[in-house]
DNA sequence: CTGAAAGCGCTAACAC
DNA sequence: GTGTTAGCGCTTTCAG
């Protein structure tokens, strides 16, 4: 706890003297290399253990050159869609014995390449770049001494690796579905037409209107914002419309909570009239909407994942791609556009 | 970028070499110590500049025994709780030029113990516990060789010292601020009843109720759950009981919001009728609420920065307090309370 | 099978 | 003012 005195830690010196041995032998027992009689190792074991004996990875890192440590440089706060990605990461990286050094740069370029000097002194196997937004973002630069791979966000320098959830599939397997359940009357409410987001969106889920041989509800998509407000409002202009619009595809969860908030309060019936589908799986949102949403996972977590996967592929010195790398979104279906 | 070789690092000796000096007086250039000729300085700086030096922070920890590293054990996922509590510890390291090493243990106690045993052997400079729940937990124990503290989790252990948010002046808070917008028959709509949580907002719910001499609205706290769901139900178990309430303390945003959804859809105006707080200050919850949401914000930012700080100064050498210091929480107005 | 010595990259103390 | 030396804690030859 924090009262006790801090001891200075042991040293192999330290168990070397217990054991009646030399610094050397401590190291060859510890890590089961050399040949050594088994006795001594038992005794060693015994002596490291009775100090409490942790190896400095410091003093071992100046040696081998490797710090099996992980880099997270974070452009935007830590949110809703950058912590699975964490978590995917500390996953495949964690069966690696990496560890994550964490650093939240808040999107000023300045405190982010301090923090990336910091990284590169601390001598990191490897960085991870993130973020909030599936937008571009400026490389961190292209002579950096390690690997480096972008999860969530896109670096413009395409001979970095970006690993980012694939918008426009996403977006078509929503639409898809609302089809397979019978819909044909069938409207897009996306969020700001200037969001890159917003546009793979409703590409993709025009592609697949258009594959089907129908065409989106009121002729186009509605924008608006990412809010629970926008998705009520649009509710009403659909209803107002008289275009009977039996499925709507939203392009985020709070849009298609706001949605069905305003079919129900002006007496449709989701999903018997009307289906629904979201993007984000936000759990707060789409499970707790009146009905469920079926919507649309990114999988941030897998993500995280290969992103991590494919950093620690290049650190062992094996060539990784270049440009983006998709990971698949997959349909959750929840009650929002069941048929009976 | 990722596909460049990887170099070795940069060295003094390499430095020295091309600035035409010895490694010493590289080492005393770029840390401004020792008395240098301005024109060598000068000269070391541009060579350091020229081959992209970056000194190797392991190599002067191992010399100083400091790695101005702080480890972040985190007991349970990475969520909408720790990540404030990580900003506001970040925000305070970050001005000591501390980085943060995180590490998740899912509440996995063996995962705990393995990642204290790597931050150890890394030799952070102290460690900040912290997880979901502000249940008590087991200590980390008590002779680990450098400071730890808690944040939002309690330890079992009073000699160690834990930051929580003070859950009892919150609620009387809220109270108070329904008491104060006029109300007097108010009601506790609560969480799960074997919540410490729970327990102490209801405790300060009561207290402030008492302190004003008014009771409690159907004579105690109505149980549930942490959901909208809950929420709602409650709110048609108040209008039923034909109380005529006039005030609602929430021991949560989703359960506040779960109730002003059952008043309106019921034909009860928030605020006119009722007024509602909640807890938390969730902006999902709060601001996207019909109507946005008056709540008790704990300012875990601020628990993070508090936990950083009395890390920091027991690293300093400095005596820390033990037991539980408690961080105030916050009354937030919006509409759900307002009186015209 | 085990010990002694050198060296990873850096800095602090002491020479010159 | 600047160079030299020793050493932080560990591993790795290479002797013995």
């Amino acid at each position: 706890m924090s009262l006790s005195p801090r001891r200075r830690p042991v040293t192999v010196a330290e168990v070397a003297a217990i054991a009646g041995v030399s610094p050397g032998t401590v190291s060859k027992a510890m890590n089961g290399r050399g040949q050594l009689k088994e006795e001594t190792r038992k005794r060693v074991l015994a002596a490291a253990e009775q100090l409490g004996f942790t190896p400095n990875l410091m003093a071992k890192s100046l040696l081998s050159g490797r710090t099996y440590t992980v880099g997270i440089l974070t452009t935007d706060s830590i949110g809703r869609f950058t912590i699975p990605i964490l978590t995917g990461a500390e996953d495949a990286l964690g069966a690696g014995q990496m560890s994550l050094l964490l650093c939240e740069s808040r999107g000023d370029p300045i405190r982010e390449q301090h923090y990336l000097r910091i990284l590169l002194a601390r001598r990191v196997d490897g960085i991870i770049v993130t973020g909030r937004s599936s937008d571009m973002r400026p490389s961190i630069g292209r002579d950096i001494p390690v690997p480096v791979v972008y999860a969530l966000v896109q670096s413009e320098d395409p001979n970095d690796l970006s690993i980012l959830h694939d918008d426009g599939q996403g977006a078509f397997t929503a639409v898809e579905h609302l089809l397979a359940t019978g819909r044909r009357k069938i409207a897009i409410v996306a969020g700001p037409i200037r969001h890159s987001a917003t546009q793979h969106r409703v590409d993709g889920a025009e592609r697949a209107l258009s594959t089907a041989g129908v065409s989106t509800a009121l002729g186009g998509p509605l924008y608006g914002e990412w809010s629970e407000q926008w998705g009520r409002e649009a509710a009403i202009r659909l209803i107002k419309s008289d275009m009977e619009v039996d499925g709507v595809f939203c392009a985020s969860d709070q849009i298609a909570r706001g949605v069905a908030d305003g079919f129900r309060e002006n007496g449709l019936d989701v999903p018997r009239q009307v289906g629904i589908v979201g993007v984000d799986n936000w759990d707060v949102m789409a499970a707790a909407s009146r009905p469920p949403l079926t919507t649309i996972d990114l999988n941030l977590a897998e993500i995280g994942h290969v992103a991590a996967t494919r950093l620690l592929s290049a650190i062992d010195g094996h060539l990784i791609g270049r440009g983006v790398e998709y990971v698949a979104s997959s349909l959750v279906k929840r009650r929002s556009t069941e048929i009976d």
